[in-house]
DNA sequence: CCTGTAATTATGCAAGTGTATAATTGAGGT
DNA sequence: ACCTCAATTATACACTTGCATAATTACAGG
């Protein structure tokens, strides 16, 4: 006798595929790839293992479902400053290259998700194509913005200054995601408006929008 | 009947243990972490899996050794350029700085290796001291190249400007190892230049000193 | 030529892995 | 209130993993 079976509750397909990565994402930010396995991402999703191949036909599916959610988060993270920042384009730049550098696009456990996710995005051409989409799209978005300063029509400068800068921006976010203790608040973002501003030659630290104050419910 | 037993010669322990990091390093660069397990490191090292535990009394004792071995390779790789480089405190910065944004230290593989050890790095007390023991020496030894530059002396500015040199060189080394096709020779070492340059107010690209002719035997 | 011993192999095991398949059951439509 | 069907659970399987232990054998010192 096997005593009762498990309840259970219906849910959305949506519902249930959201549950299944973020929990994938969880396992692999807290133990490393290795501790996302099914058994494990079923669990903590709430359901058990078998319901995994119902919505994925492989693991291989999810992880790469998880690749992109990443991804996209990040993306949107970073990019959501500019929603709310002024028109004049130093000042766009100065607050995008801010935010990339403080929380939450700066955090240890993005960062031990993406190189969880390195080699598998190297080896297996799906998840390549994802990251294209994302990441280069990235550097695009930097160099429109790049692009929009008086003064710099040159594609082929512009698409070396994109590099540079996203460079430095990727370099100052993974020193700050490996050791984030090494820097006093602000400090991250302030050498790279230095820097970003350096290769430019801008003075971007004296564009930065002032912070919105926090909202207080 | 197991037919014969498997003949096998005697070697001295460094030999073995050596034989065993490196495939493990093989391993992961190829196939990632999980790809490097006992038995196929043993079989890469051409001997039985056992053997493994007469020499590491654990998988993860060896992984210890394999970071410690990869991070060694690396900052030498590095820093070997300074023993030719001239006396001048610019021409050596430069030297430096472009030593490490061109092969070998650039390269996919270290890219793959040390994105793998990572979680592991974050996670065990003991990755994270030989991490210590290597990076931070790193940033160290750059920044005792920018202070040997003549009108820097603050240490607190010293160290500021050591951060984001070594971000802007981490950064580049990351693109330059994620996307190799992406780059033209040299590209990637002037963009640095430059870069760190700007950070630096100096005019790094013109005083890098010129590459030696390569050995043609 | 022996002989000891440390290096090496062989074998086994319990736990964990992804996946396949069959059995149940929740919930919406009629 | 039934009935259907998809969502979910349960079970099983073949394989891999790290590790332990016992059996061998290469090689140095007498």
């Amino acid at each position: 006798m096997q005593g009762e079976r498990r309840k259970f509750r219906r849910e959305g397909e949506e519902r249930r595929r959201d549950a299944l990565v973020s929990a994938a994402l969880d396992l692999i930010s807290e133990g490393g790839p290795s501790a996302a396995t099914v058994r494990a991402i079923a669990e903590r999703a709430g359901v058990t293992p078998g319901l995994i191949r119902h919505y994925f036909q492989t693991k291989e599916e999810l992880t790469r479902e998880a690749y992109r959610a990443l991804m996209h988060r990040m993306s949107s993270e970073n990019a959501a400053v500019l929603e709310a920042a002024p028109a004049d384009p130093m000042a766009r730049l100065a607050a995008f290259v801010a935010a990339a550098l403080r929380p939450p696009v700066v955090d240890p456990r993005s960062m031990g998700l993406w190189a969880g996710f390195l080699h598998q995005v190297r080896s297996d051409p799906a998840m390549a194509a994802i990251h294209a989409e994302t990441y280069l799209g990235y550097r695009d978005l930097l160099q429109e913005l790049i692009a929009a300063l008086p003064g710099h029509n040159d594609p082929a400068r512009l698409r070396t200054l994109a590099i540079a800068c996203n460079g430095v921006i990727d370099g100052l976010w993974l020193e700050g995601c490996a050791l984030p203790e090494a820097f006093a608040p602000g400090e991250l973002e302030h050498i790279g408006l230095e820097a970003v501003g350096a290769i430019l030659g801008l003075d971007l630290a004296a564009s930065l929008p002032p912070a919105m104050p926090e909202e207080t419910p």
